[in-house]
DNA sequence: TATAAAGTCTGAAGTCACTAGAGGGTCAAC
DNA sequence: GTTGACCCTCTAGTGACTTCAGACTTTATA
């Protein structure tokens, strides 16, 4: 059972991107060439609809486009040791970490001050200070 | 008791920012221009530094230079209604929730190839079918 | 005190990751 | 068979830095 190729514009539908923005990735080599038509027109499979959605996700997640490509390596680790697999997943993981611990304390600050504004009191802010780790001396 | 200023390279390094970034913030107005040495040298203060801390984290997190502006703006509302505050407090919160649930089912997808590596099995790697909300099917 | 090395200054050009535009071809629908 | 939406390639522009050139300031060493 095969299923339908995906335009470029469909899939930039699908996965949020723009249509310029998925040939720009197909330029730099992060997502495959698609089949094409007989018209020349790109045709996608559903892989790339998986492989773009992720690789929109992680820029999103501030990751640059060499790590989202060792990322996709993981996930097509036939030509990759186990051991490799292992350093760059650890690797990526202690960002993801120290990602989530930045994202929860700016997301801790910023609901504090919607609970505030919510009982009407401007209060100190101190979103600034959850994610500057020094101690600022003098005041 | 008044704190050494910091020269832009001591306040770089602090921060783990290049000197010349520092120099574009300022170009672009992230960053409040600090006082000036008898020589001319940038002299920040110690604000500063928690500043940059919080301007560098934030764009590691993927939020783009107006939204850290905003980010900041919250930090001193002075010159802003708690209305606005809770606006944007709530838009970003939200954008911090869906960073949030993209980063935990990445992280947990890493630590389980972890895992198995860890076993000696190289096993399915799920990574981008984490990050794809999409179900593909056919296969 | 001289001087070399390291640090800083401004301004302009280069890079990365897109984004927009020009000029033209393809295709479904009327 | 032509109109309009969609697609093609190629080039240029934008945001956020990064690098470079040429000159000045400060610190370390002889």
């Amino acid at each position: 059972m095969s299923v339908e190729p995906l335009s470029i514009g469909k899939l930039a539908k699908a996965t949020g991107t723009k249509v310029e923005t998925i040939r720009y990735y197909e330029s730099v080599g992060l997502l495959a060439p698609p089949a094409r038509t007989k018209g020349n027109y790109r045709a996608y499979a559903p892989q790339h609809l998986a492989r773009l959605s992720f690789i929109r996700r992680a820029r999103a997640l501030g990751f640059s486009i060499d790590q989202v490509q060792e990322l996709l390596k993981l996930a097509d680790q036939k030509d990759i040791s186990c051991k490799a697999v292992d350093t760059i997943a650890r690797e990526h993981l202690a960002e993801i970490d120290r990602k989530l611990r930045d994202l929860n304390t700016l997301r801790s600050e910023l609901s504090s001050v919607i609970v505030q504004c919510g009982h009407g009191t401007i209060s100190e802010c101190r979103i600034i200070e959850t994610l500057a780790p020094v101690s600022v001396a003098g005041g």
